[in-house]
DNA sequence: CCGCATCCTATACGATACTG
DNA sequence: CAGTATCGTATAGGATGCGG
């Protein structure tokens, strides 16, 4: 398919979009964008299921907060599951729904997309940063 | 390719990733889920070249502030180009770079798939709520 | 017409300490 | 172990007015 073509259909698509569902690819888009989401859903993607302390210790950096904020963002957005197992000490794991596979299936291409032109990323910015000087 | 088999390369390709690459994905994903940005680059990509003012027409509600906050920001990545006709009154119109174009290209599955789950994310979001309730 | 400066609010993110 | 509470900073986003 040419730009053009894929511009087109965009446009199709564009007119059809009642402005909620607007809306709702901008947050989603966004909800992505936030620190942890997508190394939470690759994680997933890759383990299948994974405890809380599981998922703390695989992104390195991450806080308590920030995770369990992330975890309760993601689930709302039906993309993870949680399940508590109420046992004591506390037990609960989270996997990937159809929504969250989903996600992370259509994440690829753009993904692999900012990887392969990672360096054409920095070239444009250290040209702008530099004209700016 | 399967969900597996595609786990499986991400997980490669992550593997080969560096930090600075992995905040780089970031990075441009917490752009285009920015509030004008994708809105931005879709009309610059079916108009070909816009003006500030047409950007503004098109962009239902965005203030001069936030558009040209985002312009910069999409200028810096290296998504559009700015061209300043250095006349009076002022005439500077933008377009899609081809990397703007890739990412364009890039969203597209991306986007027509929360499209089409757009039903599934507002019945998980309001089952959410109902239970937290 | 295009862009900037100023002032405001909301929220992402983090450090730290605490609870069942 | 999983989660909450409270504190702080940085930035997105907006309203409004000024200037070349």
């Amino acid at each position: 398919m040419t730009f053009d073509e894929l511009i087109r259909r965009s446009q199709e698509a564009c007119d059809a979009l009642s402005e909620a569902d607007d809306g709702l690819k901008r947050e989603i888009l966004a909800h992505a964008g936030n620190r942890w989401s997508l190394g939470v859903v690759h994680a997933l993607g890759v383990a299948g299921t994974l405890r809380h302390s599981d998922l703390a210790r695989r992104l390195e950096g991450v806080t308590q907060r920030m995770l369990t904020r992330t975890l309760r963002q993601l689930e709302r957005d039906g993309l993870i599951s949680r399940h508590d197992h109420r046992e004591v000490p506390p037990r609960v794991d989270y996997s990937l729904t159809d929504l969250g596979r989903g996600l992370l299936t259509g994440m690829m291409p753009l993904w692999a997309w900012v990887i392969d032109n990672a360096e054409s990323f920095r070239d444009a910015r250290s040209r702008f940063d530099r004209e700016q000087a």
